[in-house]
DNA sequence: GTTCAAACTGGAATCGTTTTGGGAAGGGCG
DNA sequence: CGCCCTTCCCAAAACGATTCCAGTTTGAAC
């Protein structure tokens, strides 16, 4: 069964193709009967414009990009489900659809963007979990492609459209939080990728210490490769098992203190009472994970959805000063966290 | 910056349109140096075809499509996230991209794959979790446009393209090795929605019981809707405090299984020596959720790449028969299973 | 009965690529 | 030197929708 075209639609109709393609535009120059008989006509014959053909001639093909990050085991993880469910929410009440891209083997993901971009297969591009030095942001920026970031340079000079989740606040409120309950020694699971929100999130946390201005505050810090679940779990025993453990643990992100949640229940520590572990992100997980993750929500779904929504505002209407968006995350208190135990070692 | 047209290349070269698009496709009757020539020149003006100019005319879009299967709280949960993984690993090494389409609120999930097929958006889509009377299945089928089921119907007597992963042997094994270890009383997780997948497996479970004989073996079933949390954990709950609780329990998914080591868990039962929990699918989380459960691997993601390899098989070649492909889950023994134990009302 | 604007419709060009059906150089052979 | 056969290249016609620039009708006004 072929594609039905418009011309066909316009010789049942008796009618040109000029005069059909406007009526089902909407367009106000054609006799509302004129349209109305059209729009009829086009469902029961079932006529679906051609998405190339159009795409050709307007310069609009209706797709947003996403290009994959640079793969763990699982290219989606929970964070990228989340936020690809959101995404797909957002556009899909925009009318368009997502394409999902993914870098072969020995690919960059800079090449698979660049092509994307090129091939005219979409119309703007989002791109999350930026770096440092991002070359993806530099590309796109030059080329005046439209795009939305999820996440920011450190660098504010570079102006470009970005969405971003508060996390030197959050990490500020988590330590002002756990001080509050007598914690003192405090342990932060990190990853050894520069990612600017690695950056921001650990500069709150030591910029709220400093502020506080106590010199008996400790932090350690243990730091794995952000795919090595391996290395993770070590780094995180090694903490667990030092001979001065921390009494409170904040992960970078869910993932990490989820992991520290399961490494101190097999070494026997209870969750409160022993250890309070703190996370970020608010992955669905958190919730289920005994005895329930205490974590900032970023809400990645809801934030996903307005990345959506800018990003087409950004394709419509190419706004001159560009558009930015820093989100507050909220606590969510859950069971994981709990007074300082009282420890000998310390006051 | 306007994108880089053929044109423009083969004006900077020298050279007719048609030539520089013959020797770009590296057709034989352009002369090798030519070919080379205008290969250079490609690279260095970073010309990229026009994707809709290309499938207007080739009439191929190069995109494959997966319609977004109807919500839970989270579109793309662990499940579909491997099975994304898997299908962009698999198309990317064929030079295909992934469309994404997600289903507006109050919008059909056929309605969303039939504008994806009618709009010519893609070359072939992707359909999973059959339903006993699947209408997508019936659609593309009548409509002759190229898809791979995930999963089957129950009715073998309509032809079309699945792969499917073995659930009723691997129900009967998990089943043959519980009683084995000394289980009589098995109790089953299932969800309310007529899946055929749901069937294929307790059928499969069923028959491994009848096939045995044994009259003391009982088998208590508890049922809940496939997205409502709530509702699988009190169906949960209700099976683990029932006066006589099963020794073993299988969830018709790891997910299910996963929700009853945690019930269990907080109930202050002890995995497996109370209870053992079999799963299946074997998704990332299984392996971490303590004690780790035993489950069936159904290699999602591989799964998903020869499903990628299939369909672009379809999409080329057509061929007469249909790829059929029944894939043998292997039994994962983590710590989640054990022998039964011995209990007062039983033998 | 003519004129003119308003209301509606149509022809043809356009988007960037692939492909069909030739056509012009170059070289070997008689 | 002329003929034919390769080898290499090109002009033009698709593909299906949008849109510019007119063209035709209709109906009211004079």
């Amino acid at each position: 069964m072929r594609a039905k075209t418009l011309k066909e639609l316009a010789t049942r109709l008796d009618i040109s193709i000029t005069t059909v393609s406007r009526a089902l535009a909407g367009h106000e120059q054609i006799a509302l009967k004129t349209r109305q008989r059209v729009a009829e006509a086009a469902l029961a014959y079932g006529y679906v414009p051609n998405t190339a053909a159009r795409t050709l001639v307007s310069g609009r093909s209706g797709f947003v990009g996403l290009v994959l990050p640079i793969r763990g085991p699982n290219l989606v993880d929970s964070f990228l489900g989340e936020f690809v469910t959101g995404l797909g929410e957002g556009l899909v009440s925009r009318g368009s659809d997502l394409i999902l891209a993914t870098a072969a083997e020995g690919q960059s993901e800079l090449s698979v963007l660049r092509h994307v971009v090129e091939s005219g297969r979409a119309d703007g591009v989002v791109i999350t979990r930026i770096a440092e030095i991002d070359e993806r942001l530099a590309y796109l920026s030059k080329r005046g492609f439209p795009f939305v970031a999820h996440g920011r340079l450190l660098d504010e000079t570079t102006s470009y459209n970005w969405l971003d989740t508060d996390g030197a606040y959050a990490f500020g409120e988590a330590f002002e939080m756990l001080y509050s309950l007598g914690h003192r020694h405090f342990g932060l699971v990190t990853i050894s990728e520069s990612m600017t929100f690695r950056h921001l999130r650990q500069d709150g946390l030591a910029q709220a210490i400093a502020r506080r201005g106590d010199r008996s505050v400790k932090l350690d810090i243990a730091t794995a490769p952000r795919f090595d679940r391996g290395a993770r779990v070590e780094a995180t025993n090694r903490m667990l098992h030092s001979a001065a453990r921390p009494t409170a643990i904040i992960g970078l992100f869910d993932e990490l203190a989820l992991t520290v949640m399961e490494e101190a229940a097999r070494a026997g520590l209870s969750i409160p009472r022993d250890l309070s572990v703190i996370g970020f992100d608010n992955v669905v997980a958190s919730a289920y994970a005994p005895p329930g993750l205490t974590t900032f929500d970023a809400s990645i779904r809801q934030a996903a959805r307005e990345i959506a929504e800018m990003l087409i505002q950004v394709i419509e209407q190419r706004p001159a000063t560009p558009l930015t968006r820093l989100l507050r995350p909220a606590l969510v208190a859950r069971a994981s966290h709990g007074p300082a135990p009282q420890v000998q070692s310390q006051s």
